[in-house]
DNA sequence: TATAGAACCTATAGTTACTATAGGTTCAAG
DNA sequence: CTTGAACCTATAGTAACTATAGGTTCTATA
């Protein structure tokens, strides 16, 4: 016999978040309303813990919500094509690998700095950090 | 000639930011409050334009405020002794490459999506990134 | 030099994606 | 049948801006 019902602390829990956060995905209408007992408290399916773990995972992949209302019409409206759905991947790995080459200069700048550092003060002007960051417009 | 002084929507065209950034930088004490115009328009040196150039690209590249806070340090007071600089920027360094490496494994999980995504016209029913993102936790 | 309108001023409210709090109600274990 | 954990709603707070309102100053041109 299969768990088919849900608090809302069990499906947060499942997936790895607050309860809050649940509350607000209904707010805004990334989680349908669910039915409710006697006495008010939600009680979910195993649908919405789908729905709640497909959410949470394409935040933590650096999907925006509105980018995930989008994906998520790509499930609730099935006349959508698979590529699509992989141009916003594609589109979020470039900017992904966009931040890693940033920080890729400043960790060496700033290690560039650490070892001229190890004799004497260094003025402002000299500064490598600034010296990395500084691009004239 | 060269120009040596600058207004606010001069230094923020030349950073690109918005001119309420200038203002909120400068209410969060990030950026000094410059002299003013007898009219009291804000009138900023090429030292203001560094500092704020500063602040974007450290934005940009995932440090907050208060972090940039900490790196402003380096500038402002530059007679620190070289082993707590040194100790400083080595702090800032290790928690990049954090970054760095939390970044990739994103960017490794939305590429493993995507090429297993032939893309194309194929229904969304059978597309893998959602399948991938669309499994109970 | 007068003037139009671009750019500036302050102050406040709105945004995103949650998180925290308050003050109350319901559920489930003992 | 009690007690305390978990739930409920509503509101406020957070970070780091961004937008708006309503007014003033600067500057280019006629």
């Amino acid at each position: 016999m299969e768990l088919t019902q849900f608090s809302i602390g069990e499906i947060a829990k499942r997936v790895g978040c607050k309860v809050e956060t649940v509350h607000y995905y209904e707010k805004i209408g990334l989680l349908p309303d669910p039915p409710r007992t006697e006495g008010g408290h939600r009680v979910y399916a195993l649908t919405h813990v789908k729905r709640l773990n497909f959410i949470r995972r394409s935040r933590e992949l650096g999907f925006s919500i509105e980018q995930i209302r989008e994906l998520l019409k790509f499930l609730d409206e099935p006349n959508h094509y698979c590529g699509e759905v992989r141009a916003m991947a594609m589109l979020q790995s470039r900017s992904i690998q966009q931040k890693i080459d940033d920080l890729q200069r400043l960790k060496t700048a700033l290690n560039d700095m650490a070892s001229k550092c190890s004799g004497g003060t260094n003025s402002v002007d000299a500064c490598p950090i600034i010296e990395a960051l500084y691009v004239e417009a």
